[in-house]
DNA sequence: AATGAATGAGAATTCATTCAT
DNA sequence: AATGAATGAATTCTCATTCAT
C-alpha cells in the first residue's frame, strides 16, 4: 500500500522515514489544538524536532501533510474494519454497535482524525480527504447491510449506511472528551439513535 | 449632501443601518462561498460596496462581523420557532418535523447559516457563536419534549434535544443543495431518523 | 495615457501617487545596482521609504514594477522620438546619429533603463517588457529609413531598422559609464559602425 | 591544466571527469532552457544523474559550475580560431567572416555558451568568466587586424576589434534560431554590417 | 462619516550548501 | 566516493487593522 504517491520523496534512508512519522503526528496534535488553518508549517516542524527545510523536503505543501494524515487513517481504519466479518449470529444493530465502538475508539486514539474526519475546509483537496474517510466508514456499514438484508435495493442500503455514518458523526465529539476519555453512556445513545433508525427503515 | 441639513440625524442612522446589513450580507455571501477564513475584510467591504474604514466603522474585528451574523440567525430562528407552539392534537414527531421544515428553509435561504452553525473554528468567540444557536434550536426542541413527556426527566429531555439536534444539523446539508433547492426524500429520511430514536428513547 | 493597467490599485490620493513614483525610482535605482533578481522586493521599500504593505498595494507583485518601469521608459522615449522628424535637408545618418544622441542621454539618465533593456531574463512577461522598448525605437528608426529611401522594401527597411537597433544597444553600455557620463569618442564610434551600414545597405 | 584551478578535486579516475563532463552538460542545458538563477543546483544535479552531493565533490558552488563552463567554452574557442590563421591571400574582411561563421557554428552547437557570454549577472565572478570569452574573441580579430594593418595605432585596432566583437555579439541570437539552426542571411548581414565598419574605420 | 493609503508581523515555500551514513 | 537527508536564512506576498485626509 504506497500511499506515498503524495511524497514529494520517497525516504530511502530510516531517518527519513522516522520524520515523517514525527512530521505527521506532530501535525496531527496541533491541528487537534488549534486547527487546520491555524497551523503554520514552522510550527508543525519545530513541534517535530525538525527544520522546516526537512519538512518540505518530503511534503510538497502544508495539504499535502494532512492528505498524508488522510490516507494513514483510511488505512489504518479499513484494516480495523476488515476484522469485523459479520455473522449469521449477529445482527445489524450488533454489527453497527462495533463499528460505533472501533470508530469511537480510533477517534480518541487518533488526535488529528477529527480534524481530517470534521474538517470543513472549502479547498478541494482536503474535502476529497475528508470524503475518502467516509468512503471507507460508508463501505463497511454498506457490506453489513447487505450481508443482513440481501433483499434490499443497493440505493436504500447506501443511503441507510450513509445517514447513519452521519449520525455517528455528529454526536462522535460529544461522545468522546478532548482527553480521550469515551463516555459510554453517549455511546450507547449513538447505538439507540442509528439502532432505531436502521430498525424502522430497513424491516418493511 | 443637501437634504441631511434638515434631517440631520435620522438619516445618518438608516444609511448606517443600511450600511450594517449590507456588510453582513456580503459577509454571509462570501463565507458561504470560500469560507470564515478565507474571506478577507477588505473582501467582505468591497463585496458590500463600501470601503474597509467604513466597515471598521461598524465592527471591531473580523470575529465581530460572525458575531453579528450568529445573533441576526438567533434572533430570527428565535421567532420562528415562537410560532410552533405545540398543541394537545399534535405529537412530539409532528411537531418535530416541523421544526426540521423551519430549519431546513432557514439553511436554505440564509447563505451564510451553516457556516456559523458548522464552523468549526478553534477560536473561543465563535465557538460561543455557533453555541448559541444550538442552544436556541435545542431549548425548542426541548420544550416541546417536555410538552408531551412532562413526567420525563429533565437531563434526559435535554440530552434527546441535544442528540435531535445534532442528527438534523449532521444530515441538513445533504438535504439541502448549494443553490438553496431542498430535496424532501432527504429531509424525509432525517425525520425517520429523529423519529425513530424519539419514539424509542422517550416512550418507555 | 493611463498605463495604470497594471497597477492593482489606481492611487486616488495624491499621498499614493507619490508613493508609486518613489517605488518605481527605487527600483530603478536597485536594479541598477544589483539587477532585477538580486532586488528583493523588501529592498524597493526600504529605499523608497515605505512599508512592504504599501508596495503591495499598488503592484501585484515584483514582475509588475519592472513592467510599470518598462512602460513608463517606453512613453518617455517614444516622447522624445516625436520630437525628432525627419526633412529634406537631412539624411539618414544625421538622423539616425541624433537618435543615437537621444538614447544615449535617455540612458545614461535612467538607471533602470538598461535593466529593462537588456534584461536577459526568461520570463516571458519580462521578455516583453523589453520587445516594447525594443519596438519603440526600431519604429522610430524604421520611420527614418522610409523617409529617406522610401523605395525599400518594407522588409528590407524593418531589417535595417532592427539591426541598427541591435548594434546600438550592444554599445551603449560601454558609451555610458555607470555613473552617466557619456564617452563622446565611443559615441562616434557607434555611428561610424552603423553610419557605415547604413550607407552600405541602403544605397545600392 | 589551469581550469582545474577552481575544481575542488581533479579527477584522477574516468568516472570522476565523466561525472563532471555530464554535470557540465547538464548545467548547460538548464542554464540554456530557463536561466542561470533559475537553475538550481538540485536541478542541475538531477539532469546529470547524479547526486547533489557529488556535484559539491566537484564543485564548490553554483558559481564554478559556469565558471568551468566558460573555461572550456574558452579553451574550445581557442583551439578553434587557432586554426584561422591569416594570410597574405585573403583580407581582413574574409578572415574576419570567417570568425562570424566558426562563433555562430560553436554558439548553434554549445547550449549553456549564450548564457556565459550573455549573462548580464551582476556578480563580480561571473562578469569576468564572461570577459574571459570576449578577451578570447577580441585577441582574435585583434590579431587579423594587426596582420592585414600593421602600421595602425594598437589602440585603435583593439577599439576595432572590440566594437566588432560587440556587434556580433549582439546579432547573433537573432541569427541562430533556439533549435540550432543557422539563418544564413542574417549571417550575411551580421558580415556587411561589421564589413563596412571595418573598411570605412580601418581604411583612412 | 467615509475613504483608502499605510503598516508590518507573519505565512508558505525555496534553495544553496553541509553533513551523516 | 556517493548518496540524499538536514538546515535555516531569505524571499515573496497576505491581511487584519490603524490612521491621515
Amino acid at each position: 500500500m504506497t500511499e506515498d504517491v503524495h511524497l514529494r520523496r520517497v525516504p530511502r534512508q530510516t531517518r527519513g522515514q522516522q520524520r515523517v512519522s514525527k512530521i505527521l503526528s506532530a501535525a496531527a496534535e496541533l491541528f487537534a489544538e488549534i486547527g487546520y488553518d491555524a497551523s503554520t508549517t514552522n510550527a508543525i516542524a519545530a513541534r517535530a524536532e525538525t527544520s522546516i527545510g526537512s519538512l518540505y523536503q518530503f511534503f510538497p505543501n502544508k495539504d499535502a501533510i494532512l492528505e498524508a494524515l488522510s490516507n494513514q487513517y483510511k488505512a489504518e481504519l479499513g484494516e480495523l474494519f476488515s476484522s469485523l466479518s459479520p455473522n449469521p449470529n449477529s445482527s445489524v444493530e450488533m454489527m453497527f454497535g462495533q463499528i460505533v465502538d472501533t470508530v469511537a475508539a480510533f477517534y480518541a486514539s487518533r488526535p488529528g482524525f477529527q480534524v481530517v474526519f470534521y474538517g470543513s475546509s472549502q479547498k478541494d483537496e482536503l474535502a476529497e480527504a475528508a470524503d475518502a474517510l467516509y468512503q471507507t466508514i460508508i463501505a463497511s456499514i454498506d457490506g453489513l447491510i447487505a450481508f443482513y438484508h440481501p433483499g434490499l435495493a443497493p440505493d436504500r442500503r447506501t443511503l441507510s449506511a450513509l445517514v447513519s455514518m452521519k449520525a455517528v458523526k455528529s454526536l462522535l465529539p460529544m461522545a468522546v472528551a478532548n482527553n480521550g476519555t469515551i463516555n459510554p453512556h453517549l455511546i450507547a445513545e449513538i447505538k439507540t439513535l442509528v439502532g432505531a433508525y436502521l430498525r424502522t427503515t430497513l424491516e418493511k
